[in-house]
DNA sequence: TTTTCGGTCGTTCGTTGTAA
DNA sequence: TTACAACGAACGACCGAAAA
């Protein structure tokens, strides 16, 4: 069954938009590019050596950090990309984020008609919240990536885990981001960045890869803590090793293609 | 007919409480 | 301590009714 998994991953990397595969079926990364592709031709995805997409990776992951479809954490980041609002500076300034979310629903449908590639399942909606914890992310962003530095050096990522962890508005509300910390870890290990980083701690076991894992019957802890988050990342990077958690969170998507049936 | 409004439902988190 | 279930927050999606 995992193995018909992975080999429905590996023959439909070019029909779903999110797996990106190279030709020896080695992954990526998520940002490596979203299929997401402007007017001009140009695709959309980060270059994390880059200080304003590696801004933007954290944007992405908290976004991404709350209810709805990936595609609005997506499409907001490709947004923030081709207008060039990656600078922490920006997100300073209260007026310009007091216009941002006034024509937030504006600047969604913008993006969406502009691009091609992916075609969003429902309406792109970029969530007001969103933007309190851009600026939680602009006004830490220096303690950020001295912490990632820090990590590296000492190699132990722990410290960058639990600083993330710990930073309030990075989720809903005043609530913390914790689910998509592994994203940003891939991001950074398939990218090259850090390459060091575990594997361990690079795979997201957000509702749509449990609900896969609960139907392989691969059993996850209960995620309600730091710990159990990585118990369950290691669980999947032990399953799926260099493919992450994409084949959990292809596993509908392959489904309704008909790329992966079920035996029962 | 088209647009706006209002209420309900669904979702995906993080947190809290409880029992093993 | 650890594991798990239940809860609540914070939205958006959706749909039908009312207004324009």
């Amino acid at each position: 069954m995992k193995k018909q998994l992975i080999a429905a991953v590996i023959n439909n990397k070019d029909r779903i938009s999110y797996i990106n595969l190279n030709e020896d079926a080695q992954y990526l990364g998520w940002t490596h590019d979203f299929n997401i592709i402007f007017p001009d031709g140009v695709k959309m995805g980060l270059d994390l050596n880059k200080e304003e997409d590696l801004f933007l990776l954290f944007v992405l992951a908290s976004a991404w950090s709350r209810t709805g479809q990936w595609e609005n954490a997506a499409f907001f980041t490709t947004y923030l990309k081709t207008r060039k609002k990656y600078h922490r500076n920006q997100w300073l300034d209260d007026d310009f984020v007091k216009n941002e979310m006034a024509e937030k629903d504006k600047n969604a449908a913008w993006i969406v008609s502009e691009c091609s590639g992916v075609v969003p399942r429902k309406k792109v909606c970029f969530r007001k919240d969103i933007y309190a914890s851009v600026i939680v992310i602009a006004k830490n962003w220096n303690i950020i990536k001295e912490k990632l530095e820090l990590a590296e050096c000492l190699n132990d990522y722990s410290l960058f885990i639990d600083y993330l962890a710990s930073l309030d508005g990075l989720g809903t509300g005043q609530k913390r981001m914790r689910i998509k910390i592994p994203l940003i870890l891939r991001e950074l290990r398939c990218q090259g960045i850090y390459p060091s980083i575990p594997g361990e701690f690079c795979c997201v076991p957000d509702e749509r890869v449990k609900a896969a894992s609960k139907e392989l019957g691969i059993v996850l802890p209960t995620i309600n803590s730091i710990d159990s988050l990585f118990k369950a990342s290691a669980i999947i990077y032990q399953q799926f090793g260099e493919l992450y958690d994409i084949p959990l969170f292809a596993y509908k998507d392959l489904q309704v293609f008909g790329a992966f049936k079920t035996d029962n």
